[in-house]
RNA sequence: GGGCGAGUGGCGGAAUUGGCAGACGCGCUGGACUUAGGAUCCAGUGGGGUGACUCGUGGAGGUUCAAGUCCUCUCUCGCCCACCA
């Protein structure tokens, strides 16, 4: 009796199966190559979505495909559980954010098994759990004695609507990455972390991460905007002081015509005191759009010219960057032109492209590309290349000023004024200043239960338990400090703590991060190329320096998948364009949504939902699934390719076997393209459907393909792969048995098919046994009497012979 | 404005890196089985032509015996960064 696929009943047998073997269940073997697969850990939102699905598909595969490699696999999940959505939720729901929290985790974890995906559930984490953050309490700690944490005063993002400060790196269009609100600048004293302390190293780094995508690459570099130049003093006249500017263009030097300085900028507290000028600057606009400036009736000289040039206070100039001062060129600035037209001053050109140099006239707009100079003096004539060179020379010889490397990168704010997050650990004493908890004191618990009466949680400032402290190093009164981390903060070491999770004498057992780190393989999306990606590579460099880890770089090879799509747009609840991947395990079972996710498209791009693909994929395991029941190959187990001998009927499969099991395993070993490994399965089994053997030497062939098909499925489809393995009469897990190998003889055509072009063009086949010498097949293509015709009595100019491809016949 | 990608049938996508373009799947067409088919199986399926053939990888050139693949120019789309001096 045919027995019919039910993947719920194999699933469901299998998934307990695995648990209660432990077969993922990991520990560092000195014995065993290591390999750390590592998928983005999710924040725990309530349900998983097909993002996630295919995310932990991919990761899961390569997992699966490791360890039937023979790899020591750590493969681990946990939950970035700290965050805003579960605040709004606490106040939707009624439910406290810890509580909302770990229901989803609860719920989710469900969804994740259900799938099949091969974690050590051991390890699991969740940055919410106070042994998990008093960790960032306590490397917040080592931060802050090496100067790499500290509070200051500045001009920070601030979305009403979150009520918190963003760092630079999550405000998106001058919007809130999360809510989309329009971002504010506030005065707030807030901590930082000194990223741009490792600006240089996160650059140079970078040429290190060869297996990391070209784009993410390039993202980062942008986002730490390095750009060599040089700091020039230029003397207030009339004043003992100067203004010191910063430009990469000191070639241009000759050609400036006014200097611009920062709204901020503190020479204008010592030189302004005309009140009507102090009003006028500040009613500048905000809009960057906008370029407006206030003449300070101020000027400076150049040191290089000695001209005299009016300082003007504009608003595009940023007084976190360079020195919050520039020299303008108009004539080489395509920004200082429009505000030398707009204010009427005066353009000189100084660089002229070559062969052009007596263009004249007015010019239209800057340029700003290389050339000649002109104008500059003893540097009249160089390249601007060279210019740039001797210029900054000049400048350091003549105690001008200095050559200097500037940095688009910000330091990292992390304070944030909400509830659901890190406390940071530090107190407020009005003798002492800040103090520092102790680390016996840690953690610095989030107190649980204070809601306000719309159930939302109360920010700590408002929790006056939490905030009332006796100082650490006095005794007397003093307020712990009420801002929580940004949640990033969580994220940029977890992938360290999976390697010693319950580890409780630090945050990292030194032994085992030094056997899993780095992570060999790490998978997520796109939009952490900055976020994310570089703050775990900050935070890896700020732990090696600290001495409690050797690897300097988190990540050796990393893999951005693409997004799902359904109707030209992603996934998302507001398009209504939402596919639940728990509906279809129910109809279809986790290995035909596997199957589906794999196959559709290469794991980098986007994939388009298709439902019709999915039963696609279905009808693939059940076809397979059918063959496996309709022979009753139900006995004799394992077949050793060695002991197989030819059939002459299906010696064409029995390549196919060889063929697939190359196709698969490189498809996986050389680009993860998964899709071309399942289509190689399927022509597999297609051929397979194809065969009858009926001979007894073909029957152990057509068992062998259906065994190497089972084992080569295993780590896309791993439950019906379980249940054929062993509906095939083999023992224990198909996850056991080793890996195929092919056998490069019989993955050779004997017979193949040569094409034969004349000029190129296709115009014949010639079948011939495999290893003729290039003699032999030239007289049988020209033999062939189609190609006799073509040739006919032109003269044959020459002949080329692509060993096992084609013949081409130049006439 | 700068950076990075990508353009292949009706659709998702293949093509051992210069060697038969369209593997595999979806969809479609016809057939079988069926009370039925949105199940299953069989056959067909890039365009044009009865045909031999011919045209075809965004477009235009080029290199080559041979180009989706390499070179030059160009168009379109997507993503990222953007007064960073």
């Amino acid at each position: 009796m045919e027995e019919k696929y039910k993947p719920k009943k194999v699933e469901d047998k299998w998934q307990k199966f695995w648990d209660s073997e432990d077969l993922f269940g990991v520990i560092e073997s000195p014995d065993r190559k290591k390999f750390y697969c590592l998928e983005m850990f999710p924040y725990p939102s309530g349900r998983i979505h097909m993002g996630h699905v295919r995310n932990y598909v991919i990761g899961d595969v390569i997992a699966r495909y490791k360890r039937m490699r023979g790899f020591n696999v750590l493969h681990p999940m946990g939950w970035d559980a700290f965050g805003l959505p579960a605040e709004n939720a606490a106040i939707k729901h009624g439910l406290h954010p810890s509580k909302w929290t770990r229901n989803n985790i609860d719920y989710m974890r469900m969804q994740l098994k259900k799938l099949g995906l091969s974690y050590d559930w051991k390890r699991e984490l969740a940055t919410c759990d106070p042994e998990y953050y008093r960790w960032n309490q306590w490397l917040f700690l080592r931060m802050l004695e090496r100067g790499l944490a500290y509070k200051k005063k500045s001009s920070v993002n601030w979305c009403s609507s979150c009520g918190t400060v963003l760092a630079n790196e999550q405000v998106i269009d001058n919007a809130c990455w999360r809510c989309d609100t329009t971002i504010v600048q506030k005065k707030l004293e807030q901590w930082f972390f000194r990223i741009t302390a490792y600006a240089e190293e996160l650059l140079n780094d970078l040429h290190t991460l060869k297996n990391w995508p070209e784009r993410v690459l390039a993202m980062q570099r942008n986002w730490i905007g390095r750009s060599e130049g040089v700091e020039v003093t230029f003397r207030i006249e009339g004043s003992d002081l100067s203004v010191r500017i910063f430009t990469t263009r000191q070639d241009t030097l000759y050609g400036a015509t006014f200097v611009s300085i920062a709204r901020e900028h503190p020479l204008l507290d010592e030189l302004i005191k005309d009140e009507k000028i102090v009003e006028e600057i500040k009613s500048l606009s905000d809009d960057p759009e906008e370029k407006e400036g206030v003449f300070t009736g101020l000027y400076a000289i150049n040191p290089l010219s000695g001209d005299k040039l009016p300082v003007w206070v504009s608003n595009f100039v940023l007084m976190e960057y360079g020195t919050g001062a520039i020299m303008a060129v108009p004539a080489h600035d395509q920004r200082d032109f429009e505000f030398a037209i707009k204010y009427d001053l005066p353009v000189k050109q100084v660089i002229f492209p070559e062969r052009a140099e007596s263009a004249g006239g007015p010019l239209e707009e800057a340029y700003e590309g290389e050339g000649v100079l002109l104008n500059s003096s003893g540097f009249s004539g160089l390249q601007s290349d060279k210019a740039r060179e001797e210029i900054a020379n000049f400048i350091e010889k003549e105690n001008l000023g200095c050559k200097n490397t500037n940095y688009r990168l910000r330091d990292w704010g992390i304070s944030r004024q909400r509830y659901w997050g890190t406390p940071i650990p530090v107190i407020y004493c009005k003798t002492c200043g800040i103090v520092p908890v102790p680390e016996n004191e840690l953690p610095v618990l989030l107190p649980e239960g204070e809601q306000n009466v719309d159930n939302a949680p109360l920010p700590l400032s408002d929790v006056k338990s939490f905030i009332a402290v006796k100082c650490y190093e006095c005794g007397e009164d003093a307020e712990r400090e009420t801002d929580t981390m940004d949640t990033f903060v969580d994220s940029s070491w977890y992938f360290i703590r999976y390697c010693s999770p319950s580890f409780k004498d630090g945050p990292v057992d030194s032994r085992a991060v030094d056997h899993w780190m780095p992570v060999d393989q790490y998978i997520g999306g796109i939009e952490h190329a900055v976020l994310h990606l570089l703050y775990s590579r900050f935070f890896t460099k700020v732990l090696r320096d600290i001495g409690l880890i050797k690897a300097g770089e988190p990540f050796d090879r990393l893999l951005t998948q693409g997004m799902v799509i359904k109707d030209g747009a992603k996934m998302s609840k507001s398009k209504g364009n939402v596919v639940d991947p728990d509906l279809l395990i129910d109809t279809y079972g986790a290995d035909t949504l596997r199957i589906f996710c794999l196959f559709a498209a290469p794991p980098e791009r986007d994939l388009e939902w298709s439902d019709s693909g999915l039963e696609g994929a279905y009808r693939f395991l059940n076809r397979l699934w059918g063959i496996v029941c309709k022979n009753s190959i139900t006995s004799g187990g394992e077949i050793e390719f060695k002991s197989l001998k030819k059939d002459k009927d299906l010696s064409g499969l029995l390549r196919k076997i060889h063929q697939t099991i190359r196709k698969v395993t490189n498809s996986i070993e050389r680009d993860y393209h998964f899709n071309t490994a399942i289509a190689a399965l399927m022509e597999l089994l297609n051929e397979i459907m194809a065969s009858k053997p009926s001979t007894s030497d073909g029957k152990d062939i057509f068992r062998f393909a259906i065994n190497s098909a089972v084992i080569l499925l295993a780590p896309f489809a791993p439950h019906i792969a379980e249940e054929l393995w062993e509906k095939t009469g083999n023992k224990g897990s198909v996850f056991g048995a080793p890996w195929p190998v092919w056998d490069e003889e019989t993955v050779k055509e004997e017979e193949i098919e040569l094409i034969i072009q004349i000029n190129g063009k296709v115009r014949g086949k010639l079948g011939i046994t495999a290893g003729l010498d290039d003699e032999t097949i030239s007289q049988k293509a020209f033999a062939d009497p189609k190609i006799k015709e073509y040739v006919g009595d032109k003269p044959v100019k020459r002949v080329v012979i692509v060993k096992g491809r084609l013949v081409n016949i130049v006439v």
